[in-house]
DNA sequence: CCAAAAGTGTTGCTGATACACCCATGA
DNA sequence: TCATGGGTGTATCAGCAACACTTTTGG
């Protein structure tokens, strides 16, 4: 058995050992976790690791761009840090991989675990691997979006304390992290994804008017539409039920009550049906 | 010091000093490498690990879709495994991600070092996590796909010795690992791109026909496109310059040779232009 | 002179755009 | 009765699809 003086010390004994990436990695972050190995076992006298050296490892995360479409404007989720680094900064809610899930599994679970929104359309959006996004240490982060309605959801408290809000899209504080950089990214592929998939719907309640409708168009486009030809086009498709309800407490004429049909969308798509805008 | 009779008995012994994450990795994945505690260094007598918990993490790899076009057929890179696990089976290049570099880095790396292919077309594709991607432990993978001018590369055999051969889209073997999969889905994201972002000139050389690009979209598109159409339409978009040559050593009457305008269409994309078809 | 691919215009049709007024309701 | 948004039809235009023959070249 070896004792060492300091830190340093130790991973000086340790250097020789390990293939260059460790040490680089090491002197690059220096409370970065390792993995060990078997001749290092075999040097303190253990003699049974079965390990093999491998190389040190980024940590892995998801985070998860939360949209929900509200009073005419789209919004995101986000979640007040309560540690550091960035401590007290807003960021998308996200968090560690557990080496038993898949990834899709653990963006539900964290989106779950910290604002209570489960059951969502969820999509991976893109894999940001920088350097330095993370001060830490070297963390890769799968980000995906979700798509919610807003009516359905409330952000309850969650356990670990944190304060989760919604923000308009166009009044985001300065997030932590490369936040900034994977909420833009998720917002090109929304008005991307919304033209040529029906997506759209499920920013909306179940039952919805064809105003709702254009005007959540209208907000995820960025551009007007006019009236008469969207409503044309949408009806057209065969893929909105007109319900028999309108809608209630409104101070004009209301609105006749819409669905969407999934199971109408789903036989057209079979037969090569194509959503358009 | 403690000595520990058997793998089963270390682990045993370790089970209470980590969180039930690492147990459960350790029971489902017999030969995964583990990350070492503080507390544990201490139990064994060293003074000076500075490392905090943390929970057991995936490997992260990343795997490249590399396409050529060549003969009037879209081509796939593959290599040969010569290590279990699929030993003899063919795969898509790739490899580890170093701790020290970003995803993109690492699949230029792997690219260059498995096949001799530099300074290609390579965007990232999805990333892929289910548990059972590889039999030996989780692994996270990063999937890029690539497209390459093939009259301008030829596969160089590798430092790892390893095969490496172009194969017919529809004449694929069965891959090692899910890179079936991860094919297919690189399959579909160059159908959906090729249409409304000019990338297809990147699997074509510097100077081509007219024929040429038309084939490689009949090609990619998988359907037949009325040649009198598809040259107004793409003449039309201004993107490129007819060149004072003509094709060489063919049987028949000798085409025009074009470029693709690179300026312009950097200019063309900044006033809103969009490509398609 | 034959085979093989290059090159070239017109027409009909479909679907997108542009546009203005009356209706129903609650305040 | 007024303010607010709901609901409706037509004319024009642009772009897409369909379609066949002549030209050039090498073998």
């Amino acid at each position: 058995m070896r004792y060492f003086a300091s830190n340093r010390a130790l991973f000086a004994a340790l250097a020789g050992t390990f293939h260059p990436p460790f040490q680089t990695s090491f002197e690059h972050f220096p409370c970065l976790s390792v993995y060990i190995t078997l001749s290092f076992f075999n040097e303190f006298g253990l003699n049974a690791m079965p390990f093999t050296y491998e190389y040190p490892r980024a940590a892995l995360t998801v985070d998860c761009v939360v949209f929900g479409f509200d009073e005419g404007e789209l919004k995101v989720m986000l979640i007040q840090r309560d540690l550091p680094p960035f401590e007290g900064k807003w960021a998308l809610p996200g968090g560690f991989v557990r080496v038993d899930e898949t990834l899709d599994e653990a963006a539900r679970r964290e989106l779950e675990e910290e604002t209570g929104i489960g059951k969502v359309y969820l999509e991976q959006l893109y894999t940001f691997g920088d350097l330095q996004r993370d001060p830490r240490e070297r963390v890769v982060s799968v980000a995906y979006y979700a798509l919610v309605k807003l009516g359905e959801y409330r952000i309850k408290a969650t356990t670990d304390a944190r304060n989760a809000a919604w923000f308009g899209v166009s009044d985001i504080p300065k997030l932590a992290f490369d936040h900034d950089k994977i909420l833009a990214a998720a917002l090109q592929r929304l008005q991307g994804k919304v033209r040529y998939q029906p997506i759209g719907f499920e920013l909306l309640p179940p039952k919805f008017t064809l105003s709702q409708l254009q005007h959540l168009y209208e907000t995820v486009l960025e551009q007007k539409l006019d009236k008469r030809n969207f409503r044309k086009k949408i009806q057209g498709m065969g893929l909105l039920v007109e319900l028999d309800e309108i809608e209630q407490d409104v101070a004009h004429r209301a609105a006749r009550l819409h669905r969407f049909d999934q199971k109408r969308y789903d036989q057209l798509k079979k037969r090569g049906f194509n959503f358009e805008l």
